[in-house]
DNA sequence: GACAATTTATACCTATCGGTACATAATTGC
DNA sequence: GCAATTATGTACCGATAGGTATAAATTGTC
């Protein structure tokens, strides 16, 4: 055991907490006095423990990634489902978890990447957000290759603007989210949006 | 003539240079010393042509929807084009806008959705960007009311769906355009996306 | 139990926040 | 030209921003 003074706090309780409310108010909307009540800790410990206001923000959205993001995908690749239908289904997850009244509204990563134009958001913390947009785009692209390999996909469709319409449409239920849609509203954008990968020979 | 010295900058250009300022930046982003910057004035003149800040920042709103937000419908309304095209050229209208180099990315009305959800944003500024959302909805919800009238579209599909389905749209493009994405992805995926509004009939 | 190490709580720091008081400058009607 | 009116510039207000110094409290090691 480490000597000195225990922690009084579980770390990754407090970093969830922390999450939430950047979700909900945005890295400028987010106080250091927000951040604090919401986790029930003072500033000296936030320091200690997470650096400071940007590296908190990092780590929020690393653990957003984590525990939100990269649940979804596991959709795409469910066996004795056609295209369409692991499309509808990964979709469908997101737009359940956007609309989940016990979290705030919308994806984090949206909400964040709304946050690049202006001077707010630090360097350090742009990279963060672009790059988890990267890796969103570059894994639904290695999906679609792997579509087009096994004949799933009919006509002359790059892979590379299948993953940018996939991340469009993540962003557009996510917004439709925050603008207060209810899921069945969400469900029934994804059931048309996915008529475009069924297949369809005539 | 009125009595009393004259204003010596123009309101109008001083409101746009505001709304491009908190278009960027977002409203807690933005600060009063921005704006005063942005619109070359000082504070008492900002406050005594625009109130404060949240007067100013729903100004901003509604001079974008006048100036950046109602520019597109005609598109929709265009003679002698199918339904798909006139989509098409909508959505197209909105991609060229969030992917102007000299405007900020993105779309402003989607970057304030965004920020709705947590306490940064004073109620009745929400009220203003729910309204534009709602506005939005209710006529293109119109639009395809009169597209099925006209029996442009097949199938069952109701106005409000589809309403929804473009509104969507519009808020993923404006969401990938704050990500970087160039306009020709971002008509790609129009063209791909409005395949689900030619008329099919076999 | 003394000591070193670590966390906690309080108090404080400077800078900036949104907003305003006040004096000065400019313009009109009379 | 003078009074009334309006806009401008400066300086200021209390509150809060992000961040830290310091001392008390708690722990393991020797």
């Amino acid at each position: 055991m480490k000597a000195g003074r225990h922690r009084t706090f579980d770390k990754d309780i407090a970093l969830e907490q922390a999450m939430e409310v950047f979700w909900s108010n945005g890295y400028p909307g987010t106080s250091l006095a927000d951040l604090t009540n919401a986790m029930g800790i003072n500033k000296p410990s936030l320091y200690s423990a997470f650096g400071n206001k940007e590296k908190l923000y990092r780590s929020a959205l690393d653990k957003y990634v984590e525990k939100y993001g990269v649940i979804h995908a596991k959709y795409l690749y469910t066996a004795e489902q056609c295209l369409s239908d692991r499309i509808r289904c990964y979709l469908t997850s997101i737009a359940e978890m956007v609309t989940n009244p016990k979290l705030p509204a919308g994806c984090f990563v949206c909400i964040s990447t709304c946050e690049v134009g202006g001077t707010c958001i630090p360097a350090d913390a742009l990279q963060t957000i672009f790059k988890i947009n990267e890796l969103t785009k570059s894994s639904l692209t290695e999906f679609f290759k792997n579509e087009i390999s096994a004949g799933n996909i009919v006509g002359e469709r790059s892979p590379a603007m299948m993953a940018n319409h996939i991340l469009s449409l993540q962003f557009g239920l996510s917004v439709m989210a925050r603008n207060g849609a209810k899921l069945e509203e969400l469900n029934e954008i994804i059931k048309f949006s996915v008529e475009n990968y069924s297949l369809k020979i005539y």
